[in-house]
DNA sequence: ATAACATATCAATTTATGGTTATATGTTCA
DNA sequence: TGAACATATAACCATAAATTGATATGTTAT
């Protein structure tokens, strides 16, 4: 039960959602996910922790940068749980628009430097997140 | 998304994952919960007034007395998301004490009449739920 | 109608969580 | 080594959620 609650409550919460849905697209670093999520740097950081801790995501570093992904290797139940909740979340409007801001966040990096938090401010001043 | 969070809320909560299980097992009334899980009326009461909110259960009045049920009409992904949850705790030894607790309680009931509050009085005194 | 009872709601309190700012850690590159 | 940078952690506040005790509602039976 302990693990299962974990979980769940790793998944009752906007953000993480959001987080756990644009991870399901694929591996991203926590700038990448501040700038498109626009919520702070400690708080993308706090929710990934907290994700991690259920299992349902896992690290990894490369050089300065810590990418996050969807953790296969949960257990079935788990496993089948983290499916549904994708599935019933990926058709909606609010991840659309997530997916939407990945792409054009993705595109204001390749002008810079892959993580370059000038590129990122600016991105995130042109959408009007201060 | 707001469903699915409403519905994942509902969920998070070691309470209400409890009472999921027990409907899992069989429709109950307010005072059957409060006998199994050991918690105050108020409290079954309000935790499944939010697990009814979210679409998770459906109740109906027999007499004095509420019944609940796991609303099986719950949209696809709903229905998939809670499936995998009462499976993967299921086999967890909180859900089988509690399950041992609700046979016992019943047996309790069968000396009495149903749901007679004098009986479950005696059935927590002798659980040491005060 | 009223007494008794099962459940729901309310008001109040404690506890957990989301969020912020400031600071620490770990990595790269000069 | 140290400066610059990406991320993590700490301390803190505000808010929301869990929990409790008292009370209200709705039902039954007298």
């Amino acid at each position: 039960m302990e693990n299962m609650l974990k979980l769940l409550k790793a998944l009752s919460d906007g953000a993480r959602l959001r987080i756990l849905m644009l991870l399901s697209a694929r591996e991203l670093c926590v700038c990448q996910l501040m700038a498109v999520l626009c919520i702070s740097q400690p708080l993308v950081s706090k929710n990934l922790n907290i994700m991690k801790n259920a299992g349902l995501i896992k690290s990894r570093r490369d050089g300065k940068l810590m990418f996050y992904s969807i953790n296969r290797a949960l257990e079935s139940n788990g496993a089948a749980l983290v499916k549904s909740v994708i599935k019933g979340f990926k058709n909606s409007p609010e991840a659309a628009m997530d997916l939407e801001s990945l792409t054009e966040c993705t595109e204001f990096q390749k002008k810079t430097g892959r993580c370059d938090m000038e590129t990122l401010k600016k991105f995130l001043k042109e959408r009007g997140c201060r």
